[in-house]
DNA sequence: AACGTGACAAGGC
DNA sequence: AGCCTTGCCACGT
């Protein structure tokens, strides 16, 4: 389990941990949106779980939550937190560039390996 | 068990 | 090029 609730440890392997799990294998120097993610973790059109699952990390993991972001290619945070500043800052650790406060998904979208199931 | 919430996404204007 | 509305449904209370 890799977050928790405050004090207890959640459910074993929950949406969350679906979608966490998913998010630890966003590349360096790469993006993936929350439909993407929720895509991967096997729940297609649940977005908004992927972001919700991302609320709840706690500090000290390593989960690469900033390269998290919306379909627009912009950080999902509120501007006047610091969380803000802080994924931007470590997306262009990154050398991922902005335009203005968008990223160009074209250029830095993570293309997970396809998984071809044909035998 | 029902209800409101939410680091989303897509469409209409 | 934005803002508003609607759909989505697991979580937490």
């Amino acid at each position: 389990m890799i977050y928790k609730n405050k004090k207890k440890y959640i459910k074993h392997p929950g949406s969350y941990d679906r979608i966490l799990n998913v998010v630890v294998k966003i590349p360096y120097g790469k993006v993936a949106t929350y439909g993407q993610i929720a895509q991967l973790a096997g729940l297609e059109g649940q977005s908004r779980l992927a972001g919700y699952a991302l609320h709840h990390i706690p500090p000290g993991t390593n989960i690469p939550w900033h390269r998290v972001i919306n379909a627009k290619g912009m950080i999902s945070l509120p501007k006047v937190e610091e969380g803000y500043h802080l994924q931007k800052k470590m997306l262009m650790k990154e050398r991922i560039r902005f335009k203005g406060e968008k990223i160009d998904l074209s250029l830095y979208r993570w293309n997970p390996e396809i998984k071809i199931r044909s035998g």
